[in-house]
DNA sequence: GATGATGCTGAGGTTACCTCATCATGAGGT
DNA sequence: ACCTCATGATGAGGTAACCTCAGCATCATC
């Protein structure tokens, strides 16, 4: 039939026609995204769970609480997601002890080692997405991204 | 807490702190797709119904099977989001004429109204966001992201 | 040491998808 | 005409990733 009125994700908006920057935009991350879940193939794991990773990797052992709130989901899910790691042997519990209402995740040596292989899957995915521009353009996009993120 | 780990919405994947393009990229569409839930807020439309309105406002009216290819989710599924659109009166359902197992999907007046507003105010969400740019900046986007598209 | 706040989790709900089975209809072969 | 297979929509039921609310243990404060 027709192509590809879903411009985007499952999430997100409509308006494909438009030929718009908005439009080209979501193409865009739309291909960003499919790279990304090939990215993750190799390791069977879900956006959820490499974000929560990535957190882990990036700023050492937490509360659940606090995970939460890097992930900006509820804590009660934080709970689900840390149990799906912990049973991928990635992840482990320990008590805090500095309170005992309160539990620690910390990254096992695997979880270390996939969050780390992980990041350079993804350094090496936006490479091949962003490989193939001009260094000038590079920087102009750069720049302007910056310019609409604020 | 830090900041924003989740860089992007629920569906995307992680990598906060690379401070890459990709990093900045998912920020970006970020604020578009918070622009794009303000937009959609006035009409208490979800993206999906919204985006099934959209196909049916470019289109014009087509059977289920159509709609579901256009909007790439099962048929099964593209159901539902008629029962809930035609629920709200914006689109109604009429037998097809030229097959009697098929049915049509078609903009009740109303549907075309709130159809047409959402376009107008997509619209007037992108260039919120992107009427910041230089017409020298919004070139070079354009440009680029044809290119990283393919 | 009672009172209220905090940290985690069980129970159960929602949303937006999915597959599979079913039923009516259509199309083609014999 | 009849049989078979394909197709369009839908009922039934499932899943993933979230959510809220209630409950329990523990902590902080008065």
């Amino acid at each position: 039939m027709t192509a590809d009125d879903r411009a985007t994700g499952p999430e997100q908006p409509a308006g494909a026609d438009e030929d718009s920057l908005a439009e080209s935009f979501w193409a865009v991350a739309r291909r960003l995204r499919h790279l990304s879940r090939q990215t993750l193939e190799p390791w069977a794991i879900n956006p959820g769970h490499s974000r929560a990773l990535g957190v882990l990797t990036r700023h050492g052992a937490m509360r659940l609480s606090a995970l939460a709130e890097h992930l900006r989901i509820a804590p009660r899910s934080t709970t689900e997601v840390v149990d799906g790691l912990e049973e991928r042997g990635l992840v482990a519990r320990r008590p805090d002890p500095g309170d005992r209402r309160a539990t620690l995740v910390a990254l096992t040596d695997e979880g270390t080692r996939v969050g780390a292989a992980i990041r350079a899957a993804r350094h090496a995915e936006a490479e091949r997405l962003f490989g193939g521009l001009s260094p000038t353009d590079r920087a102009h996009l750069a720049r302007i991204l910056r310019t609409l993120r604020d």
